[in-house]
Order: structure tokens, then C-alpha cells, then sequence
DNA sequence: AAATAATTTTAGATAAAACTAAAAATTTGT
DNA sequence: ACAAATTTTTAGTTTTATCTAAAATTATTT
């Protein structure tokens, strides 16, 4: 596979989302920035090559084998992330653009070994769950602290209220996005939650927990 | 710079023995397995980017820029080859074409910050020295243990005796090609040594010494 | 120093991945 | 349902990095 191709895989992957799902060739070309008639092209390369699923006209879809290679292109760049971030000390939303180039590494004895190196991660720093190696992949959601039951365990992903105050209370008690956080108990009488975040224990109010969201992998 | 330009840098700052010396086209085509007629249409182009010095049939050598360029890669390789060995337990052997891969990545905060998880070595596995940031290479040498001075450095690069007792004795003593050494102290008497490894002070022969060799960086 | 050998370059071609412009098919609006 | 708009494909180029075959230059041998 070069390098083209296997950006190709990943995009109708996504656009695709994750489900083979047929996706449209301007789709694909606005997406990567290119013009549709080289999508033509390429998917066509794609077609011969088992890849995807093509009828001229009605749209692509990525075949078993495609879905497959789309998966551990997925894998190698959510492995990727975690090593950047929790390794490297690089930042929740710094690590994309290197993630893209690292994923095209050939070498699966260098996956396996750095899956090892990570502690064998299930979600990468989006709260995003990780592909096996087999191609299996968790499905995940997004909700709000306040709706996940307690035991749940999630990555804070995004804030509802985006307003300097709470914002400024989110940095004060040192939780930010990326953060790994579990519901430890539920006050009946106020709803407030007793959370853990970066092996801390700490109280947050209703309020609080009504306006951070969560990934949460099944 | 594109991924081919890169490989050819690095080809002739090797061959040039990493002192601008004149390449010949044949000589890059046979260690890059291609045909000469590609190495002259890619010298062309190196040239009118400024980083090699190119005179029609009179050979290429690196410019000054060509030789910064070069040292960039050179650093990135051994750096990676850093991490491959002591993060993720690769050995010695089995680096240099993941390597390979990994030095194209294109991220100066990346190197920075491997450099830093990786604790800023000095050299690589096989004890080459790693170019600093702004281009500065450290020179090495390959000498028998036998002949270092007491509190020398250096890392085991091979044996001069590969004979199955002598290997095994290594094994025996934990001694491996990879291993950093340094002289603790010499015996007047017998010419034996006390030398420290991974963590370990041991006591071996003079003959021991007179069949390991160490790359020592200056 | 001329002939032969080796090296290097040029000229022309090919494959991958992109592009532009025009043609074909599909979708949408009335 | 059919004309207009949109999407998609085709045809023909371009660029990058290769290649082969032939020509030019340099080196070697006698």
C-alpha cells in the first residue's frame, strides 16, 4: 500500500463512519482537498485492488479487506497519540498532524511493541477507543457526567458551558480535557458527584457535572 | 524535502564519510540500488536546491546546507534507534529499517521532545555519536578494551575472537554488543579490568579485553 | 598516445498521483 | 416529465522519480 492509498482507505473509512457506509466522490475530494476527477482515479485503483466496493456513478464502500486495513490504520494512529501525549507530554490537540504521518510506519512487531510500551491503552487522548489488533473496535459515546450512572469511567471531551467562569473553574481544580474521569458516587439529595480525575478524589456539584461531556467506550 | 531527496542526502553524506568528500554517481547508484541515469537526474536537482556542490562528470559533494540537512537525519535515525532499544526492547539488529522509516517524520518539537524522554543520549545503540540540535557531531573511534585508558566510556561493538567459548562466556557474563562499558580500573600485574555494566562491576581477564571492542566517542 | 574500458550523462519512456476541461450520468425543481 | 443543476467520469497533461539505451566523457592499458 503507498502512502496515498492508504490516506484514501482512511477517509472513506470516516466519511463512511466506520460502517462501510457509500460515500460520494466529491465527499471524499472535499474532504482531502483534492479535486474529484483524481478520486476517480484512485478509487478505481482501489476497486482492482480489493479494496473498496465500486459502481460507476453510485459511489464507494470499503470491502471487508479495506474496513480491515482501514482498522489498523486507525489503531496505528490512536496508539500513536497516546505514545505523543503520555509519553512525550504532548498536548490533547497537538498531536494530530504527527499522528497523520506516524500511522504510515511499516512495521507491525514496531505496533505491537509500542501497544506494550503504552500498557495496552484502551481509548487514545480523544477518549476515542482504540482497535485490536484483530480489528475489533468498542463503539463509544458521548454524554453528558451528569447522565452516566455511577462506575462509569469516561474521557472529558468538551464543555456545554464555554464561559470564562467555568472555565476558570475547570483549571482550578485541574481538570481539562483528555482527563480520565470516574463517577465513584451519586448524592441522592443534590445530585452532586464524587468523581476521580488523575488519581484525585474530589466533589463536584450538579451543576459542574451538567455541563462536561464524557466519551464513554461500551 | 521530499522522502527520495532525503534518502539521497543521507546516502552521500555517508559515502563522503561525513566530510563533504566527492561521491561518485555509480557509487550512490550501487548503495542505493538504482541505475546511475537516476542518480544524475537527482543530483541535478539536489544542486539547484543548493545542497550539493556538482560538477558534470567530476563527482557530487555536500554542501554546507547538504551537510546540516544530513546531520538532521542522522540525528533523527539515532534517536529513534534510541527509543526502538530502550523503550521498546528492540535489539541492537533489528532498528535500522524501522528506523529508517521513523527519521522522515517531519516535527522538530517531536525530536526535541523524544530527545528529552530519551534523556539526551550521546549515542546510539551501536555507540555512534548523535548530532546535536544544531548540527554537531562528536568523532568516534573503534578500539579493543585492552587499550582504553582507566575511566573510558564506551560502548561493546564486537568481538574480535567469535569462537563459541568466547561468545559464551559473554552470555555467561551478560556482556552483550549494545552494552555501554566503562574501565573502573586496571591491574598492573595481569592487565586485568575492572570494568562497570548495566548497573554491574566485574572483574575480567586481559584477554577478556583484548577481544571486546568499544566505540568510544571523543 | 591510441585503443579499449569504465563511468557518467542525455534522450526518450513509463508509472503514480495529481490536475484542467469537457463529456456523461444522475438528481432536483418546477 | 423534462430542463437545469449537480455530480461524476473521461481524456489529455503535468510532475516526480524511476528506467533503458545510446552518446559523451574520463580513465586505463599496452
Amino acid at each position: 500500500m503507498t502512502l496515498s492509498e492508504e490516506d484514501y482507505i482512511k477517509t472513506i473509512y470516516h466519511l463512511g463512519k466506520g460502517e462501510g457506509a457509500s460515500v460520494s466522490t466529491n465527499g471524499i475530494a472535499e474532504q482531502m482537498d483534492t479535486k474529484p476527477s483524481s478520486v476517480t482515479d484512485m478509487i478505481k485503483k482501489l476497486s482492482e485492488k480489493g479494496l473498496v466496493h465500486y459502481v460507476k456513478y453510485k459511489g464507494v464502500s470499503l470491502t471487508e479487506y479495506g474496513t480491515k486495513t482501514a482498522l489498523t490504520l486507525v489503531r496505528k494512529h490512536r496508539l500513536w497519540e497516546v505514545f505523543l501525549v503520555d509519553k512525550l507530554d504532548f498536548s490533547w490537540d497537538e498531536v494530530h498532524e504527527v499522528a497523520e504521518q506516524l500511522e504510515h510506519i511499516k512495521s507491525e512487531q514496531l505496533i505491537d511493541r509500542l501497544d506494550r510500551h503504552l500498557g495496552y491503552p484502551k481509548v487514545d487522548p480523544h477518549g476515542d477507543p482504540i482497535p485490536s489488533k484483530e480489528g475489533v473496535l468498542k463503539k463509544s459515546v458521548k454524554k453528558l457526567l451528569k447522565e452516566v450512572p455511577v462506575g462509569t469511567e469516561g474521557v472529558c471531551v468538551g464543555v456545554r458551558d464555554s464561559t470564562a467562569p467555568f472555565l476558570r473553574f475547570l483549571d482550578k481544580n485541574n481538570i481539562a480535557l483528555g482527563d480520565t474521569i470516574t463517577v465513584l458516587e451519586k448524592e441522592e439529595f443534590d445530585g452532586s458527584l464524587h468523581i476521580r480525575i488523575k488519581e484525585r478524589d474530589i466533589h463536584i456539584s450538579d451543576l459542574i457535572a451538567a455541563n462536561l461531556f464524557l466519551k464513554i467506550t461500551e
